[in-house]
DNA sequence: GTCTGGCACTCTTCACATCCGAGTGCCAGC
DNA sequence: GCTGGCACTCGGATGTGAAGAGTGCCAGAC
């Protein structure tokens, strides 16, 4: 176990060197922070730290920065999340109420993530298995062609054609919309599926084919990797990144490309409370040398969806919690609201 | 006026510039171009480009590179627009019919001009302004909720939410929806306006009110601000860019973010055939060192909205002009078959 | 008049040598 | 266990020189 003043010592060579972006040697550090102990002392106490990977210099006469597993320790155990001011609240609060619907809202929120935390921002759309139904509506626009329209609790809307293998009358659309929205409007979409099993045995058999079809694009729509959407912004924040440019970038923008990548980072982050991702814990080969920070909102007590930042491991990972903890907490008020 | 074989170094000066990246000098060209005369003579008609505005020298003791008036002239004057090869047809072709929505539509054609290309893609979704209507739907979501949808024949769907100042009964629904569609279904949008000029007239006056607001949220949802959608994709390809990076590529993420600017920037382009935008061309100052090839496309013979790709100024002209029509013309098909 | 070979000149790039300083590790002493 | 002192290392900055690419210009050939 490390002493107190050894954990002093990491937390102090994180902060400058967030800060600074260049290695920290131990003169620099007695001078920064009061210590209380002189140079000679932290070398011996930066010789353990580094024995134990916390931190490790980038070539003999350097300083140190501190590795992956160091962040960690920070994350962890030395720092806290920093909360907003009251302004930077009221500030964040006003923006995203101006948002006039769920695309705004989530475009909003990007911007916003993006300019508090000067980093690349990723929201997700609220997810559709985790909302509940406000209305189903079928829209006869050929006679064998239907479009179905979803429309969730928290705002958004999914549309789908639907190529009917019989002509379906506008006496049965009718029937089955109504009987549709009265078993699943108000209800929760995972709950979907075997609340309309039995529904093609109340129609005619000449229309059974098409509510079959109508039935299996409504579950189709609710698998996860088709319905899982989202937006990102800030990737102008990557020019400051590092010195080792063209890298260090590419795989980090090859990898926001990948919507793939990213909802399946998102989605291993834990499911309640804030998850932080240091380089390599990423699983993702080109995102080794990013921290991803993300949290789950949501318009009740329960997420419906994540949202994010990614940056350098070298991040103000205080300041980044607490503005990814803001923002998603305002925007889950916002979703609640409309 | 230019010898035809001062035409022809500028030509071979670019290709060779575009291939190399680097700047071409007088006995480079000669050995590389058969143009049957020696390097002084090279030289000296150099020296009269470089007059002329068409070259410049990075330094003294360094070969020329094209100025932007340099590629001007060679894409309007000394290059065509190089075809795709039957090969790269198909592919595209077989690419683009996987899709399954007018959204995957547009999201293979970023992916495939990217991949292309290998530059940044930016494909818009087609005009609303220029599309006829298919259909208009109005949903009740509460007594004094609507929820208006709009479907046009390129496959676009866009809904809105109307507050009603009363509510509105299902049988003034079904009216107002039928009176609706009777009049605008298979009309262009940009007619729209003057065809439901009259419509709350019909209505008894307690829901006038209602009718009132409802058209003109629909006419809101036609005005270009709002109505304009993009989508962008390869990003990544910005990192083959050059060497002096942070400085070049910033500023063009920034552009790439602000759809405000790129749609102005598709929109500045001419209205049929392609556009080819060099460097300072472009208004926006982020966009001075690249250079925006852009096209119209559309299911019919009219363009509904422009696609294009962004990349450095020293690029494959001929190769990206052909890749941005042919994979226009193809997308149009796929519009029309929809 | 136009093209050509020759030549002196310029300027960048690279390798190599040098110097400087930041930072370290270690040790003896308190 | 902390401290000051000291020798050591190594990277970055600076300078020098040689190499090479490319130019501009000129005198002469066609």
């Amino acid at each position: 176990m490390l002493s107190e003043r050894r954990l002093q010592v990491l937390r102090a060579i994180v902060q400058d060197y967030v800060g600074t972006e260049e290695p920290v040697g131990s003169k620099a550090l007695t001078e920064r922070h009061s210590l209380g102990v002189s140079p000679a002392t932290v070398r011996n106490d930066m010789a353990a730290l580094e024995d134990e990977g916390y931190i490790a210099q980038p070539h003999t006469s350097a300083g140190r920065i501190p590795t992956d597993k160091g962040y960690r320790l920070f994350v962890d155990k030395l720092a806290g999340v920093k909360p907003m001011t009251g302004p930077e609240r009221r500030a964040i609060q006003n923006f995203l109420d101006g948002a006039v619907d769920l695309d705004d809202v989530v475009a909003r929120t990007v911007r916003l993530l993006a300019q508090l935390t000067r980093q690349v921002a990723v929201v997700q759309y609220p997810s559709l298995t985790r909302s509940t139904v406000r209305h189903v509506e079928l829209l006869s626009l050929a006679p064998a062609r239907l479009m179905l329209v979803l429309i969730t609790d928290t705002g958004r809307v999914e549309q789908r054609m639907v190529d009917c293998p019989a002509p379906f009358g506008e006496t049965s659309l009718a029937d089955l919309r109504a009987r549709l929205n009265s078993r699943v409007a108000g209800r929760r979409f995972a709950d979907v599926p075997h609340l309309v099993e039995d529904l093609p045995d109340a129609f005619e058999t000449e229309d059974r084919g098409t509510v079959t079809t109508v039935l299996s694009t409504l579950l189709e729509t609710l698998v996860e990797e088709n319905e899982e959407r989202l937006m990102i912004g800030g990737t102008a924040n990557l020019t400051r990144f590092g010195h080792d440019f063209p890298l260090t970038i590419r795989p980090v923008l090859e990898a926001l490309e990948e919507q793939v990548v990213l909802l399946k980072l998102l989605g291993e982050a834990g499911d309640s409370g804030m998850t932080v991702r240091i380089g390599h814990e990423n699983a993702y080969e080109g995102l080794n040398s990013t921290s991803v920070v993300s949290v789950g909102y949501g318009s009740g007590g329960e997420a419906v969806a994540k949202l994010g930042v990614v940056g350098p491991t070298r991040m103000d990972y205080p300041g980044t919690m607490g503005a990814v903890r803001a923002v998603a907490r305002y925007v889950g008020q916002i979703l609640a609201e409309s």
